[in-house]
This record gives C-alpha cells, structure tokens and sequence, in this order.
DNA sequence: ATTTATACTTGCAAAAAGCAAGCGACTTGT
DNA sequence: ACAAGTCGCTTGCTTTTTGCAAGTATAAAT
C-alpha cells in the first residue's frame, strides 16, 4: 500500500480531527441530551419523550436511529408484538461519560440559571452529573 | 421575592440543565471547531476561514459573534484602518479546556480514522488535544 | 366495542446551513 | 497613478434540517 496519508474523509467525516469527528455525529442540539438521558438511566422512547426539553418525537426517533448505527447505542427488543425495544449505551456510548461530566461541570460553573435537583446536590456520587427535574415519580404537588 | 423556584427557562434556554444549556450555545457542527482553533492558537478571521474543515464565512462571523455576545470570547482591535480585531478566549471560553480534552480523548479512542499531526504525537505537553492538520507555516511540497 | 396508550411515521411550514458573489478599505505591483 | 489584489466580512439565494401537528398500527383497559 503505497500512499495512505491520511483516511480518506468520507462523506459523513468533514476531517481527520477527533474534534470535528465528535461533531460530525453528536454536533446538534439534541444528540447529547438523548445521552445524557441514557446516562440517567432512561430505556424507553416514552421516556426520552416525555423529558422536560420536549424533543420533538421525529427527531428522537431519528437521533436514536442514528446513535445505534453509529454504535454508541443498541435497542433490544423487550416484547414482540407490538415490537418495542429498549436504548442502552454501548461502550463506546458509556466512553461519553467523561465528556459529559465536564460539559456539566463547565455548565454549572459558567450558565447563569443552571439548576441541579436538591437531591442530587448533596452526594454527588448519586448522580454524577445531575440528571435534575428528569422526572422521578412524585414528589410533586407538596 | 416569593417564588423563584426554578430560573424562567428564557427563549435562549430550554431547561435548566447544564447540558441543555451548554447545547443551547455550543450545540451545532461549527461552534465547538472554531473554539479548538482558538485553543490551538488561532486569533484572525483569516486563521479560521482556512482551516481545513472551510467554515462558510458567514457562520464563521456568525459564530464569532453569538460566542463574543455570551462572552466566551472577546475580540480586540489590533488597527483601526481598515478595522481590524483579534478574538481570544475569556476564562468562559478557557474553561471548556476540559471539554474540548475529553471530546478529543473520546474521538480518538472511538472515530476511526481519527488523526494527529506526528509533530504532536509525541509530547501530549506541547499540544493537549492536537490541533492536527492545522496548517502550520511551510513543511508542504516536499 | 370503544377508548386509551405506546412507539413511531408522515406532511408541511419555518429556521438554519451552505454556497457564491459582492463590497469597502486599504496594499501592492507596474 | 491606476489596475489588480487582499482581508474581513455581508448579502442573496437554494438546500437541508428542524419543529410542530396529525396520523397509524398494535394491544391493553373499560
């Protein structure tokens, strides 16, 4: 193989650099929130939906789609008829942890208005980046 | 003041997350490149209209401006005939080191094809998260 | 049998991206 | 002196993506 300088930048790929790379796949307003939801421990398409950002449900759909060819997402199949399946990170999906935790960290610091869930405030061990108003049951209504 | 329960989510912000809120600004294809390049040392329009990703220029300008107006970065006049400015990161803009570090670690590790100029490869010190392929002066055409 | 729910898809209008050309204020070459 | 660049944008226009609302298929609940 004579010449192979450099991948060849496909269609999908803008350039060799692992930042435009990262862009490329997870470079909107959406495609990280969805992660961040994975990472909260979120499975179903209802869930995802039903967040407080309210996603339109196209795009969720599509965003999902696009992170299980990409690979950082796989749906199993939890019951068959009607087909539903639930989102789970792969590895390569879980490897964001860190990105998302210092997107967190730099969001708290530097967003006036950034909230976190009074749970989760007190041991961050619990919730590493703050899932916050993600509803969980209750606690609603005093 | 009686209820400030939540900040009002303003039209510019989806949700009180962090991640949402750092999505709201940082969330597109382009605006994270142009702060790599402000990392890796780039101060001028010029610098940035030609690195090799080739941002149209009217996002360029568009994203200089939206990243000045929510002060990640500040531009400077450097002559003023014609006006010309220099754009460099605030401590905002610098806090997003780590960011920009675990997207590159990310990309690596997870984006095949992903490169780094060979300058850089092997002392991490001189370059934390390899601007790569960012023209440096000369060293083409053999 | 009718209503309700879940997980999507589809259609369409609005917004954003991308491309090329233009423009004002110099600078450089001849 | 004057034509031809260069630099840092802006403008106009087409294409793509987003966002919203409504629709669909399957099944459980009433």
């Amino acid at each position: 193989m004579p010449a192979a300088r450099r991948p060849a930048p496909s269609p999908t790929r803008r350039s060799p650099c692992p930042v435009a790379g990262a862009l490329d796949l997870l470079g909107d307003k959406w495609t990280l929130l969805v992660v961040r939801d994975l990472f909260a421990g979120m499975k179903r398409y209802g869930e995802f939906a039903g967040g407080m950002e309210k996603i339109p449900t196209n795009l969720l759909a599509d965003r999902l789609k696009r992170l299980t060819v990409a690979g950082l997402v796989t749906s199993s199949a939890y019951q068959d008829n009607p087909p539903r399946h639930e989102y789970a990170l792969t590895p390569a999906g879980e490897a964001l942890r860190p990105v998302m935790q210092e997107l967190v960290n730099w969001g708290r610091r530097h967003l006036p208005g950034t909230m976190v869930r009074a749970e989760f405030t007190g041991n961050p061990a619990d919730s590493p980046f703050l899932p916050a108003w993600i509803k969980l049951p209750g606690r609603r209504r005093k």
